[in-house]
DNA sequence: CCTTGAACCTGCGGGC
DNA sequence: TGCCCGCAGGTTCAAG
């Protein structure tokens, strides 16, 4: 479910709802564990404590304690939500935080890829689940020309270069496309030949798009619901994803006629492209 | 190290 | 109606 944009929005919704500083009085689980067990040593770190604030690295939320941080993955279906006094939790309710003044946060997740953690103040580079990440794609680090240099000698897609989270964080199924076509390149093209002038194109669309994705309080497309229960309207401005065999949006030729966009599974996952205007 | 494909898990929609 | 298949905003692991 969440790329990047999903997760930004999630993070400034869960800011909303929160506004730390505020207390933690209990943290429960309804199963014992999510993607990975859930460590029973998690509710010590966080009961009783203070969250002071909440940020975004690559997909995981992070919501910041004094000597540490309470890690969270939503995976393809998760979702955090208020959960208000005397109302039952639903199926597939697995973690539910609660604060000291009655606010209390659910976490659910069908089909539980997603997990929490705790990461220590002097682990947060070294945590396993952080350690490989690479540029923030929104920051300043993520540059053309180091880009480049990653991807020279690179034989495998440029679309899967581009998911792969050492390479650059944040980039999931539906903006890989969405960024490509925007940069006008073949998802299908081995990453070592794209070329620099390439790159500095591909750089500026994955900002662009991951940007208007956020403005957009992301995508909803099946299940994706922010904090708050709303939905992203992102997925109304799609040029490429999904759209396999609808005219393109973007190309005409001679004759007035649009290419018709391509699909097909790439690094395991469908992707989509206009033939004519990506090479 | 690099690449590819399968695995994890649940739900939903389409085809028969 | 019901069953089976494929597919879904992610990540990790094993095999070649």
């Amino acid at each position: 479910m969440p790329e990047l944009p999903e997760v930004e929005h999630v993070k400034r919704q869960l800011h909303q709802l929160i506004r730390t500083p505020r207390r933690v009085v209990s943290l429960e689980f309804f199963r014992k564990d999510l993607r990975f067990p859930l460590s029973p040593s998690l509710k010590k770190k966080v009961a009783g404590r203070e969250i002071v604030g909440i940020e975004r690295r690559a997909k995981y939320l992070l919501f910041k304690f004094s000597d540490g941080w309470l890690l969270s993955h939503l995976g393809m279906t998760g979702a955090w939500r208020e959960i208000k006094p005397g109302e039952t939790k639903i199926l597939h309710d697995h973690v539910r935080l609660n604060f000291t003044d009655g606010l209390s946060l659910i976490f659910n997740d069908p089909r539980r890829f997603g997990f929490i953690d705790w990461v220590d103040e002097e682990a947060r580079n070294s945590h396993v689940r952080l350690k490989h990440l690479g540029p923030e794609p929104l920051e300043t680090d993520f540059q053309a020309e180091d880009l480049f240099k990653k991807l020279r000698k690179r034989t495998a897609p440029i679309k899967a270069m581009i998911m792969d989270q050492r390479i650059v964080v944040g980039v999931g199924n539906i903006y890989a496309s969405e960024a490509l076509f925007r940069a006008g390149i073949r998802p299908t093209r081995a990453a070592g030949k794209v070329t620099l002038s390439e790159c500095e194109k591909l750089v500026q669309a994955i900002r662009a798009i991951l940007t208007e994705a956020i403005e957009s309080g992301g995508s909803t497309i099946r299940t994706y619901r922010s904090a708050d229960g709303s939905e992203g309207s992102y997925q109304t401005r799609f040029f490429v994803y999904e759209r396999d065999g609808e005219p393109c949006l973007k190309c005409r030729d001679s004759r007035n006629s649009r290419a018709k966009i391509s699909s097909k599974i790439i690094g395991g996952r469908s992707t989509y492209w206009c033939p004519r205007c990506q090479a």
